[in-house]
DNA sequence: AGCAATAGGGCGAAATTTATCCCTATGCAA
DNA sequence: TTGCATAGGGATAAATTTCGCCCTATTGCT
């Protein structure tokens, strides 16, 4: 794993949070389990633009940071099924409102971030 | 400027704040601003970690996205304010929420942090 | 036998972001 | 005159994140 150089700040809220949602697919991931797309091959067809390989990383830094838990069930083909933790379900409320900010703002956004 | 080689992926509205709010020092920058911190040194002294090279890259993203102003007075030593634009006023209660769940979860998330 | 789906890790390269260093300019204070 | 504060950009290095390719394993279908 990487050894990160730069020391972490870790003062207030916003730095804590960022730490572990800041990730390009985090949220999406949190969005999609909660919605009910529990198996990773599921989320990776909800999120062809990722690369399967930063999904299984993502996820299993979402796992060490106790926001989901994952299931393995001993068949083959193999099984894995992820759920949000309770811990994980209150951040529900705060990707929706950062969702909502989005929507609210789409068309300018969309223009503002496309020059 | 850098130009993205990747495509952006703008479809829905986390696709679209994150485009406006990623960035290590963003969103710091537009709380400080809002509480009444308006010049760049100002900023620096109150965000000491980050170079001061980072962020002025940042700011300008920032009024790229209309999410603050920025008046230039006309004085030597230069003088320049920066102030949030009503858009940018928009996003404070959405901070506010991203804040407020890692203070409600600290000592749990500076634990998960540090492994 | 050959191929697809399932899950996931190793490893190196590419993409992206952030940090460092250096330079310009003006006015004021010691 | 030297040094500091002010604001900010260019160029380049370093740090970090993400991508892409390859390999393992099992079951079932054709």
């Amino acid at each position: 794993m990487y050894e990160k150089k730069i020391p972490l700040s870790l003062n207030c809220g916003l730095d804590l949070i960022a730490e572990v949602l800041y990730g390009k697919w985090k949220i999406r991931l949190l969005w999609f389990i909660n919605d009910g797309y529990k198996r990773p091959s599921e989320l990776q067809r909800k999120i062809p633009d990722a690369s399967r390989r930063v999904l299984n990383v993502q996820l299993n830094e979402l796992e060490a940071h106790e926001l989901i838990s994952k299931v393995i069930f001993p068949v083959a083909p193999p099984k894995v099924e992820y759920s949000l933790t309770e811990f994980g379900k209150t951040l529900i409320p705060v990707i929706s409102v950062l969702g909502a900010w989005g929507d609210e703002n789409q068309e300018r956004l969309r223009q503002l971030i496309l020059k």
